[in-house]
DNA sequence: TAATGTATGTCAAGCGGTTGTCAAAACGCA
DNA sequence: TGCGTTTTGACAACCGCTTGACATACATTA
């Protein structure tokens, strides 16, 4: 049981993770949204505790960006009445959520409850819709505008990989490790080939394959 | 999984919806009460989910109305407050109840409580029918345009894997961990040799069974 | 600005891997 | 033992990956 706990109150953090090492889960803090987001990049949590009021980058902006590439369950920890509307829609893709002042055993719960339907659920939904490109990890299917696209297994993998790392620049060798896998030892101009491919399947949604000279690629949605 | 959404409100209505569907799911609504008991005088639903507040009949008076040919379980969803001693005995009728605010994951976690209570009486039967494919898991029969398919044992755990898991992307080595069981230790060529075989016996319908090159298998109907 | 070198885009062809298919062998149950 | 089922191995057909070559775009320097 892995948690990110995220809230500008030291205090707030220090009790929760108390409560959640106190049940032997493991738990890291992070005191505003931009910090969440990177965590989030390098490790998988099980859950997120997230704040609705933070500096720098606020509760519900973290979780559309972290939306992004990961579809960690989130429940959101917010003052009573604020910013109600947004909870009660989850339009944010948050799970759960416990209004301030709260017990923490009533977060524990939340949390048990969350990890629990997740379990159930099994798959953890991963389905991206950036404009008119949708792509269905799960079912392994792409569509372009509502037509379904034929890619190749690598088309497949390379694509999944620059979407689960929205935003990221991407060297070719770490695409050549990542996707190809470490025992892969060929020209690197192979990820050319690739994203041209790839490119081309995608239709007027390769704008989302950025390249960037003398590095690599980046996918940006 | 059928449900009747009833609530003046179109926002809470959307909103649920959106949860059921994305369960997997399916969602009528009515605006108030006379449209709720016309629907359900038309179709047969899972759970109602009924408001208390609302122009021409009120949830109250549409279960009461609706109790007189149809024993549908009724979630009622209210304010706080709102006339709590009826909702409390469920005089008239109502499964359970949900005071607004709510969160619709409590909703849906209601929805799953009384369809399980339900269950008790009628088993809900697994079967499927897909085109002229008729799939029935407890019977363990599978009919191919009407005809009687005789498929071996492993052919029809094979089947069911795949329809129980309709649209996702499965590997071989998981098609092998869940099918076979995790102490086989085989080749994984083996399930191409079922595939095929179980290709063969739903003749036209071996469409449904997907290659994915590089991957496996997909179920997709 | 022109020249030059480097990086990337693009393409086609051959090779190698993956899958479809079948038959024979191994297995398991009555 | 005998039968149906499962698994294995072999072969053919097919498809995708990789590579190398060339074209083009970009950056650097004079």
């Amino acid at each position: 049981m892995k948690i990110l706990i995220v809230d500008d109150e030291e205090m707030i953090r220090a009790v929760l993770r108390e409560y959640i090492e106190f049940e032997g889960g493991e738990a890291d803090e992070a005191s505003d949204g931009m910090e969440a987001v990177k965590l989030c990049r390098e490790r998988d949590y099980d859950v997120i505790l997230m704040d609705v009021m933070m500096p720098r980058l606020d509760g519900f902006s973290a979780v559309k960006e972290i939306r992004k590439f990961k579809q960690t369950p989130v429940i959101m920890l917010s003052a009573r009445g604020e910013e109600y509307d947004k909870l009660f829609g989850f339009e944010i893709g948050s799970d759960d959520y416990v209004t301030k002042p709260f017990s923490p055993k009533e977060v524990m719960a939340r949390i048990h409850a969350v990890m629990k339907r997740g379990k159930g659920a099994q798959t953890s939904q991963e389905v991206y819709e950036f404009e008119g490109l949708h792509i269905d990890m799960e079912g392994r299917t792409v569509t372009v505008d509502g037509e379904k696209a034929e890619l190749t297994p690598k088309e497949y993998e390379l694509l999944f990989y620059f979407v689960r790392h929205n935003g990221v620049a991407l060297t070719r060798e770490r695409l050549l490790n990542k996707v190809w896998g470490y025992d892969f030892y060929g020209d690197d101009r192979t990820v050319d080939t690739h994203v041209k491919m790839l490119r081309g399947n995608l239709k007027e949604y390769r704008k989302f394959i950025v390249t960037l000279r003398g590095l690599g690629y980046k996918f940006e949605a």
